[in-house]
DNA sequence: TCAAAAGTGTTTCTCTTACACCCATGT
DNA sequence: ACATGGGTGTAAGAGAAACACTTTTGA
């Protein structure tokens, strides 16, 4: 018999860097959403309790991460990763918790380091998915740019991609669609929008991989070895 | 707090199918090695034990291979996944354990629905993880020719290399070095032996991926599409 | 008319794949 | 001598990567 926790990785792009969800608790530095999974719960349910209950977010689909067992003594984490458009899901602290907010990967906040070990997890599941996946998709709104996917990509590669041939190749894909309406809100060029063709089932089969390579491998510019 | 059990996918490969180990119990079918994890101790220590106790296997490395929790109300499974060569370690029977084989995957006994899909899980990981590391090195014995080399991958890859590339591409990633001396105990032309060059460390970084894939992709021979 | 972002093809190169014969040994 | 498995190089094709200018809008 062991107590048994879950924690999650909540990541989203904004401004063509990775965040990551974090909540603060009374008298406590910032910590992920998570908590206690009840005796009668199952293990994902209970993730999905925690992320409605500490942060207001319903609905989304998580994907475990790996389970932790730091001390043999406490509790045994089972860490999650859940991938969302940051701006359509603004977090509301819920009961029990003071705030909060969106940090940026590469500027967090003080965190334990336990916290920091399965943010890197989620960090290279995201990295790794991202090659055979479209996870760009779930972390974009259901209408955007190509410049704005391949934003996210960027991001989340943390590689600069060449415009030509990222366009080429997940326009050969197929896997969005143009919306054919064009922003004109700020300066240059407005850019038609697109969106998913994935539309419900963003879950993409393995045999799907020359599809995902497309969207994902998109080629890179001048990078480093 | 939930029960918290251990379960273990031992793999290797003989005569070109991939195995893994079943034990079985009194008046049961064919399991997994397993058991339940002691409050005190760790997760991953546990499985060792497990794999020590039931099946007389030691100083295995184990990956954590995923978390199943199927009802909610038993227990929750950390499954592992360890890869060995078959040879090396015939494996003896624990108290309380009547049997303990290999068996081929492709041969199964009954088995409870839930050890199959534990048993997917790693076939899975150990194909995917064949293709960034040298997994088939932990597979062979200490010496090993490349015609055997070859015959693991193309048992956990389950499709057929081509010789000449599989052997250019092995050694010019320098992962094994030639011993030198040859056998000559059967018909044929004797094999020079080989062995790892990795030495200790069979842990393979991404960065070496250049090196992994060159082991792991060597390529096929008219296989299907 | 200028600043800002969007959009568009072709060429090069590397990596992958395909392929057939001679060599060394045991029987 | 022959049967058996070991060992070797090259050429064609596919996929990845590099590269620069024109277009459309707001200010």
């Amino acid at each position: 018999m062991k107590n048994v926790r879950v924690e999650l990785v909540i990541a989203g792009v904004r401004a063509g860097r990775v965040e990551v969800l974090l909540v603060r608790l009374p008298g406590s530095v910032g910590a992920l959403p998570g908590s206690e999974v009840p005796a009668g719960r199952r293990v994902e349910d209970a993730a999905h309790d925690a992320l409605a209950e500490g942060a207001g977010i319903r609905g989304l689909s998580l994907e475990q991460l790996y389970t932790f067992d730091r001390d043999g003594e406490r509790a045994i984490t089972v860490a999650h990763l859940g991938l969302v458009a940051a701006e359509r899901h603004p977090p509301s602290p819920g009961p029990g918790v003071v705030e909060v907010r969106w940090f940026p990967l590469d500027d967090l906040p003080a965190l334990d380091p336990d916290a920091l070990e399965v943010i890197g997890y989620g960090r290279s599941r995201m990295r790794a998915k991202a090659a055979y996946a479209p996870i760009a998709l779930q972390l974009l709104p259901e209408l955007f740019t190509l410049a704005e996917l391949q934003a996210v990509y960027e991001a989340v590669l943390e590689r600069r991609l060449d415009t030509r041939n990222f366009r080429r190749d997940v326009l050969s894909a197929g896997v969005v669609e143009p919306v054919g309406r064009a922003r004109a809100d700020r300066p240059g060029r407005p850019a038609s929008l697109y969106r998913s063709r994935a539309a419900a089932d963003f879950q993409v089969l393995a045999r799907e991989r020359r599809i995902a390579r497309a969207i994902a491998g998109a080629s890179t510019h001048g990078g480093e070895t």
